[in-house]
DNA sequence: CGTCGTTCATGAACGGTGTTCACAAACCAC
DNA sequence: GTGGTTTGTGAACACCGTTCATGAACGACG
C-alpha cells in the first residue's frame, strides 16, 4: 500500500496503477463527505429528533449548500433510511451478547431487557425507526431479507426454537408468533414510554421483568375457579 | 350570500329572549363552525393520515381564509390534541362493552380483541393518538386525569383488580403493573402493525389471542427443567 | 503549456408549510 | 345613522424539500 495519505502519494501510485489511483481517491473523498453528513444527520436526530433534521440545516452544519447534499443523496427520505439501518444495527449490537445466553429460559430476559435498554436510552433513534414513518420500518424487513431488522427478528425466534427443539415446549407451538408477542410486548413497553411521558407507569425496566415472568410462567397464582357471583 | 349562514329559528327566538338570543346564535354558529372544522379536519386524517392536515387544505375545505382557523383555534396542534381526545373516546367507547363482561378471564381477551380491533379499523386516528407526537398523547394523560385515557388504562386495571380480590391472584400481585404489559401488548401489535407493514407476520387478531392465553397461562407446556447440554 | 470535458458545488427559484397582523367588512346596540 | 365589537381576510414572514441552470475546479489529452 502506500505509505501517506496525500495527494502527492496517490500521483506516485497512479504511476503504476494508472489513472486509477486518482479515481480511487476521488471516489473515497466522495465517500467521506457521504459519511460526515451521515454523521452530522445522526447527531441532529439524536439531539433534537428526526422532524428537526431539516437538509438546510443540515447543509448548513456540514458547510455545504442544501443541493450539495442532494448530489450523495435522492433526498432527506434516503438519508432517514440509511439513519434507520444504522441504528436497527446498533441495535441488533445491542441483543448479541444476551443473544449467547446458553439456556433460552436465561437468554429470554435479557434479551428484553437489552432491546427495551436500548430504545430508553436511544430514544430519538428508536422513534427513527420505529414510529417515525411506515415506509422506514417498512423498507428495513422488506427490502432485503438479511438486513438487521430479520436477523434481529430472528435472535427472538431462536429463543423458542431453542426451547421447542429441546422438548420443553408442547409441541405444534410456533416459535415465529411468540416471538412476535414478545416482540410486541417489548415494543409497547418502550413505544408506549417514549410518546405517553406523561404516564406515571412503572419503570421501563421492572416492567420488563413482570412482562417476561407473566409471559413465561402466566399469571401468578392464578386460580381458574370459574366465575363466582359478581363482585363489583 | 349571507342565508346560506343563516339559520331560520333564530330570529323567532330573539323575539322574546331580547338581547340574549342573539348572543346565542352568535355562540352557537360559532361552536357550529368549529365543530365543522375539527369535522373536516378529522376526514383529512381518516383519509390522508395526519401529516397531511395542513391549515391551508382545511381552510379551503372549510371554505374559509386561513387565517380564519386562528379564530377557533390557537394553532394545528391544538385541533391536533382535540382529535385526540375525540379519538381516544371513541376508544373507550369501543372497550365498554368488552368491559362489561362479568367474569374477568373471559374479559380479559374480549378488551385486548377490541382494542386491537379499533387500532386495525381506524389506523390513522389510532397514529394520531399514539404513535405521531409526545406531546399529543403525553397531553391525553398528563392534562385532566379524568380523561378518556386514563380512563381505558382504568378498565384494563379492573380486570385485575377484579380477578385479585376474588382471590383468584397472588396477594401482593399490582393491578396496574399488569394492566400496563396488558397495554404494552396490546400496544406493540396494533404499532407494529401499522409501522413495519412489509413484515410477514401473523395476523393481528390471532397474535392478540396468542398474546393474552399466554400472559394468563404462560408458555404453552413448559418444562422448567435446567439447561442440558447445549443444542444448538 | 493550453484546451477540453467531466465532476462538483452553488444561488436562485418554485411551490409548499404554519403563523401573524393590519385592515376591512359585517353586525348589533344605542 | 353612528359607534364599537366581532368576524373574516390578504399579504407577508420565515421556514421547508427539491430542482436546475450556471459556474468553478480539476484531470486527461494533445
Amino acid at each position: 500500500m502506500n505509505d501517506v495519505h496525500l495527494l502527492l502519494g496517490v500521483q506516485l501510485v497512479k504511476a503504476y496503477t494508472g489513472s486509477m489511483g486518482i479515481a480511487e481517491r476521488k471516489e473515497r473523498q466522495r465517500a467521506e463527505l457521504r459519511e460526515q453528513i451521515l454523521r452530522v444527520a445522526r447527531d441532529i436526530v439524536v439531539k433534537e429528533g428526526f422532524p428537526a433534521l431539516s437538509m438546510r440545516k443540515l447543509a448548513d452544519a456540514v458547510e455545504y449548500a442544501p443541493a450539495t447534499l442532494y448530489l450523495h443523496f435522492e433526498n432527506r427520505e434516503a438519508i432517514a433510511k440509511e439513519l434507520c439501518v444504522r441504528g436497527f444495527q446498533e441495535l441488533l449490537a445491542m441483543l448479541e451478547p444476551a443473544a449467547q445466553v446458553e439456556d433460552p429460559l436465561e437468554r429470554l430476559p435479557k434479551l428484553a431487557e437489552a432491546y427495551v435498554r436500548f430504545g430508553m436510552e436511544h430514544p430519538e433513534t428508536y422513534r427513527l425507526i420505529f414510529m417515525e414513518d411506515a415506509k422506514l420500518s417498512t423498507a428495513l424487513f422488506g427490502d432485503h431479507p438479511e438486513g438487521p431488522g430479520p436477523r434481529s427478528f430472528g435472535v427472538l425466534v431462536q429463543v423458542f426454537v431453542d426451547l421447542l427443539s429441546a422438548g420443553r415446549l408442547e409441541e405444534g407451538t410456533k416459535p415465529e408468533q411468540l416471538a412476535e408477542v414478545l416482540w410486541a410486548g417489548v415494543h409497547g413497553i418502550v413505544s408506549l414510554r417514549l410518546t405517553c411521558t406523561g404516564f406515571p407507569g412503572t419503570p421501563a425496566d421492572e416492567l420488563t421483568q413482570v412482562l417476561v415472568t407473566t409471559l413465561v410462567k402466566g399469571l401468578p397464582g392464578l386460580k381458574a375457579g370459574r366465575a363466582q357471583k359478581k363482585v363489583r
